[in-house]
DNA sequence: GCGGTTGGCTAACTGTATTAGCTTATAGCT
DNA sequence: AGCTATAAGCTAATACAGTTAGCCAACCGC
């Protein structure tokens, strides 16, 4: 009998894809291992656990957005750069559902591989909006609401969590508008 | 052997409770059990399953936040009534992370009090929008902007998703009033 | 070709949700 | 008070997901 010649790349790839088809929650080792040809016991020697199966695919995942941002991004500044942004993060999202949701899970204080990759799309971020004048804790604070916002907006929708009919992209196009216009307006209190 | 004496409604809400502490992925039929003083199986007279349960929970929990954002905002308005309906929200997130999270799954389009009470806290919010001026469609865009941004802000927080040690208050209270700003600054497109 | 390495398999165990069916406490009626 | 029907609780058993143990054979390097 010859062997699937599977890798670990391969299986977390195949996870990856799985999670984008019936949700994080529905990746399952019996799924998964069907998937790739294999009974499945033998995913565990190319995987510690689902558990890691998770936290693999959610820092391959932020890899992947992470240079989906980044090229967005290239050669645009101040508004342009953050609608660029805003619009490659939730083009993203949608398409790579379960991967998405992956990355959500914050890094453990001991992850380093997960730190380093959390803090590169932060600092992809903190390019972005560099050209408001955000000095020191409020850059944090920026860098802060607009995440919060992308991420809350990205994961209501694909909850399915907005009931009205109204256009989805339109809200989306005001909701990064308006959060550039509250960049731009004067801080009411710079000291805080 | 005297009866446990439960009720549909102490179990659910001792689930509540339970999800809480754990986390609603941590809520198991055999720990809530374990809770009420039964045995697993015996839960099943109260509930039809550890989804229904869950649902139940995800009702009960739109019913209390409603009421305290309704109590948070009465005799407010304009950015004062934004500051106290967002303020009670994080506040309520923290204190109830379980049943928070269990609000968040849209209900099913067959789920009449499940539709029901969300359009009640969207109510709340529009009323609370109601003074920034937004005209029809427009006040669908502001509600789903400040609910994807308070929404995202929680949902990272209790994720442990903001690394730095800059203070969260003081980013949540940012976040709010740049959201306001952006509400009160003209409206770039009014016929998008 | 030969031998170690390693991917894959079957069998078995654990924990969780759930169902079936029995027993009996208890509420309500007479 | 006694009778009865309902329903709360129990034990036993099933199904399925994750995981471990231990065997076997395919492949790689010599």
């Amino acid at each position: 009998m010859p062997r699937a010649g599977l890798a670990p790349a391969a299986v977390i790839a195949a996870g990856a894809e799985l999670a984008d088809e019936v949700g994080l929650a529905g990746l399952t080792m019996g799924l998964l291992a069907e998937r790739v040809g294999v009974r499945t016991p033998s995913l565990y020697k190319h995987v510690d656990s689902l558990d890691a199966l998770r936290r693999s695919i959610g820092l391959q995942a932020k890899r992947e957005m992470g240079d989906a941002l980044a090229r967005a991004c290239v050669g645009r500044s101040g508004a342009d750069a953050v609608h660029a942004f805003a619009d490659a993060w939730r083009r993203w999202v949608v398409a790579h559902p379960g991967r998405y949701a992956a990355t959500v899970r914050a890094p453990a204080p001991d992850d380093e591989e997960g730190l380093l990759l959390a803090d590169e799309v932060l600092q992809i971020l903190f390019a972005v909006l560099s050209g408001f004048g955000l000095e020191g804790p409020r850059a944090i604070d920026a860098a802060r609401m607009v995440r919060s916002a992308l991420h809350g907006f990205a994961s209501l929708e694909s909850d399915g969590g907005f009931g009205f009919p109204r256009d989805i992209d339109r809200s989306y196009h005001y909701l990064v508008t308006t959060l550039i216009a509250g960049l731009r307006s004067p801080d009411p209190d710079p000291d805080a």
